[in-house]
DNA sequence: CTGAAAGCGCTTACAG
DNA sequence: CTGAAAGCGCTTACAG
């Protein structure tokens, strides 16, 4: 062992140095690491510890440019604090992980400018898939279109995707809000919108059917991304300068409805009875909050099963599918509304 | 260009390609494109145009490969979801991208096994940089301090590091939370620890420093990684049952104390009146929440952009540096406590 | 089940 | 400022 350390006199390992150990060809050293079951026992054990003796660490740089397969999957998130896909990303990195992968991870900030660099930056490094969510640009989708990684937009369901979809019907939720508050009695709703696609597209599917319920035009406020905490201080407090008659919040997510109840609770309000609150998302906080919050759940460790499935597929057979598959979601009632 | 597509048979271009309908060598595309400075005007808005063209992406796997320069650091952290990493990582990503890096995500799980594991895969990736947080076991620590990438850890400030550390004293920063509520005039702290080894060194500092200012013993409790909002009430219910006379909580995390000041709320008790409640970490919520939360200040984008230079160093120079990084804490006294 | 050899698409001294 | 050529460390038909 000490003389195998020594001819390499300081530098990395490679395949060879294993292959001279173990006295077989490089080539059979790479069987033996991409798929152990092809080589013979006792090759296998030689090699083995020719590995260990060596301390070789393959060079998936090299392995990658030979196969046109780097094991790695960029997956391009909004943001990192405050996100709704924590969770599915946390899911999806385990997944991956589980099946041998790494995950390059782009912060596109809701940036079409930025997910447009991510994704070339992906492709540079010959991702096997880009998992996006939020916006593209024209160019990006056809970029998508052409891309030979997997291409997966989660968290929605695009007209028409370049590749996979794996989400489900932000206006249908909206829409199942706008139900749920008119079976609950509300009247008038102050509707808070996050400048995001997805947001926009609840909002849109809300007030349509809370319209076609006959239902009076609601309020309105709109909240930047990431829409922290702090916000809701901010809604609330325009709430009640403008005098809005509101007795019900509609926020676009959890933690901003959780700020709107500590916010409402602070000016002396009982929520439900004085105001309600509905979140959205279903985080952890939301069924632990006083009071617990009304809100739409989404199965996210679905999404990121489903869409990690999907690139084990792609991965094993090469073919590109090119579908939706719609998750749906479930309106959680609580005691918040 | 339709002509230039066509040859290309549906192949990705390469830099060859580009060369050819640039009527320059590869070599000098490779130039153009790492160190643009280098070529004449005349010959870059030549090649400016072919890659147009050919729509060439650069291919990252090849390019590190002979370069032994991956372009690439490996960020390693125990959760995404409710973790007080999450704004340190997002300006991270920020400031690598800015760099023209990518990053590698790997999540432990608080798991030295995992670690190992993320920092093997970091290593066949060629990495130019691994940024750790959390514990690594013996040989672990070997790897890194035989690596060839830089090696940082963050938030913590090891006795030994193998590489780079930037981040604070956790004991000291459990000391000064000892005296600060010695100097509130609090007599009997429940001290709430995540099973984690830097909320452990907290503890034990604040354990250590009360004593020494002559405190009773301390209460105590304990909670998972990661430290929910949930996990509140069940220290808070435990607290009421086992009838301690506590008048100040002491928690691991701003999540926690949330979630603390929300069940003792919800308990009838006002807080810091009846129950103060400490956090630590000063999360977006801490400024916000009612009453805002007493806490202390880690300067994460500090630790994020020390630590980023550190790799710009070492890309540009190639040197390793050993060093520690203190950016220190700060406790902010607020309402809760 | 194993080996020899070509090739993946870049970068980088070296020379001019 | 530019080019020819070797080499980075693997994988994969092809042959046996």
């Amino acid at each position: 062992m000490a003389e195998v350390m020594n001819e390499l006199n300081g530098r990395n390992p490679t395949l060879d140095d294993v292959a001279r150990t173990a006295r077989v060809s490089a080539a059979t050293v790479s069987r033996f690491i991409n798929n152990p079951a092809v080589v013979a026992q006792a090759t296998a054990e030689r090699i083995r510890e020719a590995i260990a003796a060596t301390g070789y660490i393959p060079n998936l740089l090299a392995g990658g440019l030979a196969s046109s397969k780097s094991k790695m999957v960029a997956v391009l998130i909004p943001h990192l604090v405050d996100s709704m896909f924590n969770a599915t990303i946390e899911t999806m990195v385990d997944e991956l992980s589980a099946a041998g992968m790494n995950v390059m991870l782009g912060l596109t900030g809701v940036s079409t400018v930025r997910t447009a660099e991510l994704i070339r930056a992906a492709l540079s490094r010959r991702v096997d898939a880009i998992i996006s969510t939020g916006p593209l640009d024209a160019a990006t989708i056809e970029l998508a279109r052409r891309s030979p990684a997997l291409f997966l937009q989660v968290w929605e369901l695009p007209e028409d995707p370049p590749g996979l979809a794996v989400g489900f019907s932000h206006k249908d939720a909206g829409r199942d809000i706008a139900r749920f508050v008119v079976s609950r009695g509300y009247r008038n709703p102050h509707v808070v919108t996050a400048d995001g696609s997805r947001a926009q597209l609840r909002r849109d599917g809300f007030v349509e059917e809370w319209r076609t319920l006959g239902g009076a035009e609601p309020t309105e406020a709109t909240v930047t991304i990431p829409s922290t905490f702090g916000q809701a201080r901010r809604v609330f407090s325009d709430m009640r300068r403008l005098d809005y008659p509101s007795d019900i919040v509609i926020c676009g997510s959890d933690s901003l409805a959780q700020g709107l109840i500590v916010e409402a609770q602070a000016a002396g309000l009982r929520v439900p009875e004085d105001l309600a609150v509905m979140g959205f998302g279903n985080s952890a906080i939301a069924g632990e909050m006083r009071p617990t919050i009304t809100t739409v759940d989404i199965d996210g460790a679905r999404i990121a099963r489903e869409a990690i499935a999907a690139i084990r597929r792609h991965a094993a057979s090469g073919e590109l599918e090119h579908r939706s598959i719609d998750v749906s979601f479930r309106l959680i009632a609580r005691e918040s509304a």
